[in-house]
DNA sequence: ATTTGTTGCACAATGCTTTGTTCATTATCA
DNA sequence: TGATAATGAACAAAGCATTGTGCAACAAAT
């Protein structure tokens, strides 16, 4: 047991040949007319010393090794690590393990580590992609790769994603403002180019416009998901001469910035002014006030990538379509009803 | 490059021998005197056809995968995620990939995903165990593959590990409350046969006895890290007859199940009661009354857990110490002096 | 002109598992 | 008894990269 024992190692042991208790070990012994005595007397022995079958030889026989690349912009966001556990259970199920890389949110980090999971030969991607640039991304169709995007996705590549229903979030998110009698709404907007943002903040508009509002250019602040970026673009939205009355954070991390901005100023939501956010992180309820937010399914989507993921990767299908998973409105105590 | 480039596919069309086209590729060009025209043939071919070495069959013949195993009992829990990404981001500079499993706080899955990073031979792993039976770790030093762990450690096992300084932090946490008057301080408790708890736990009963304090099983609460036990332990130390003036949550989820407790008893931290938690999490400067706490160095200890594993791996040391990294107290605003 | 030396690469084995094929032995039947 | 069938397992190749050894061809030296 001190080294690891191999299908040779066993079958110098026992004096038979490595095929043989291959075939035993998978179970094809009967197929291969085996006796029943070889097959217990190997299988004893394979328990004895603990073999486990070196996946890495048979990853390189069968040309396929039971491993799913995971590209996330960053691990340690709330929403991906939702996400990468949802990912990781549901491959688990399927006894696929998960090759975990990260791209630090930089573009050529992204190119690098495509590369890093194309050498290490996984049988499928699941990307959340670092958005503006998704050329190397084609390299992996080129070589019929499996892939799937999920969170965001490209209209260029024709790479099945699986994302949040951003839009209809946005739009509800604004619609509970409006109803609560919001018209000067700001946005705290996240990585421009990115889907999510652009439904996000596509659901925004159209629900001003549905109501009569209209949309206004100078209500919009920030350029990524980032506290920093609340904090500012809240400051910039509160200096204005006409001052939003509410504020709609496209994520928990503007949501953050803003809350500090908010502070900062002596102000306190909702009374002075209302707020809503974007992804049910588990603290919003706890915050003061609880926040009214747009939940998003990490379970669904999750299991909804792998499981089109190894549709693609098993040929069970050609095509495999892409999911809008829903999102859902969760109120809690933010926004205040406006007087007028 | 429909289909992908092998060191033999370019030996054929090149009509070179796959030695030679490693060779090159491999910088041994001139050791083994192989000409510079054909070092040129080589590398040209090699980037045009895009070649990128199977590192399957690299790991094969190398016994070595370049590959970390890197279990996490709950990917979600952001103490863990942040580990997670300062583990990758460590590893991937010194050119390894993590295979990420999730062992869902459950020994059984821990056990099972043991035998799965094996199989796939990992050079070595890095585990933050769910405690409570370390068995199966003994198997993997009995087949001398290197491994840390991170977070907690076992006594029986004799296996390095990299933790926070939890009995300092404790210390500190107590003794921040002890300095502004507080004498009756409950603590919620999380995984009671863990490392961390326990230690967070002798500081804080350290600290009360260094100043004359006698600890009591009854401000003692929860056996768990997670909300509903901070809300539950909190339930209950506030309705002791002789209530706690303060309450020091070994957990920022602890900590949030003390406030939504709080909240629903109608108290306010820190007029009503005085709060310190454990771990900095994003949030709890937002959080409402910002959070006195005791920051863990997630960056210290994801590179410290690579670098001490890839010291064993490339044996550099045949052994490694354990390192206890140290945790920072964090005062904001969630304490108050008690006025007697 | 023959030997020695150098140059430039081919060959083959290794690591481990899987799988198609083959072969030797024993059993069965006519 | 001799031919055929069934049995039980060995053998070898494939998948890919690495590496120690070997070999052919040509040049230089004596």
């Amino acid at each position: 047991m001190s080294t690891k024992a191999s299908l040779k190692s066993i079958s110098k042991d026992l004096g038979l040949s490595a095929g043989t208790i291959s075939r035993v070990l998978n179970g094809k012994a009967k197929q291969f007319r085996i006796s029943d005595s070889t097959v217990k007397l190997v299988k004893d022995y394979a328990e004895k010393v603990g073999y486990t079958p070196n996946l890495i030889a048979k990853g390189l026989q069968a040309s396929k090794t039971h491993t799913l690349g995971l590209m996330i912009p960053n691990i340690a966001d709330p929403f991906f690590s939702a996400l990468a556990k949802n990912i990781e259970k549901a491959a688990s199920k399927s006894n696929y393990s998960i090759i975990l890389v990260d791209a630090e949110e930089s573009v050529e980090r992204e190119k690098l580590q495509v590369r890093n999971l194309l050498s290490r030969n996984v049988d499928g991607i699941i990307a959340a992609p670092v958005v503006s640039d998704y050329r190397h991304f084609q390299e992996i169709v080129n070589k019929k790769i499996p892939i799937i995007f999920i969170d965001n996705y490209s209209d260029e590549l024709d790479i099945p994603s699986i994302t949040s229903d951003n839009f209809t979030g946005g739009y509800l998110a604004t619609e509970e403002l409006i109803s609560h009698g919001h018209k000067r709404i700001g946005i705290l907007k996240g990585v421009l180019d990115g889907a999510p943002l652009k439904q996000r903040l596509q659901g925004y508009q159209k629900a001003l416009l549905d109501h009569g509002i209209q949309p206004s250019i100078e209500l919009e602040a920030g350029d990524y998901f980032s506290i920093d970026q609340g904090y500012v673009g809240t400051m910039r939205l509160l200096r204005l001469p006409d001052r939003p009355t509410a504020i709609f954070a496209t994520s928990c991390e503007l949501g953050l910035g803003a809350l500090k901005a908010l502070k900062e100023m002596g102000l306190h939501a909702p009374e002075d002014i209302s707020l809503v956010f974007f992804d049910n992180q588990p603290y919003l309820s706890f915050i003061d006030p609880p926040i009214t937010t747009v939940g998003q399914d990490y379970d669904t989507m999750g299991k909804a990538a792998v499981s089109a993921l190894l549709k693609l990767i098993e040929k069970e299908c050609r095509e495999v379509k892409s999911e809008v998973i829903p999102t859902k409105f969760i109120g809690r105590e933010s926004v205040k009803y406006l007087s007028r």
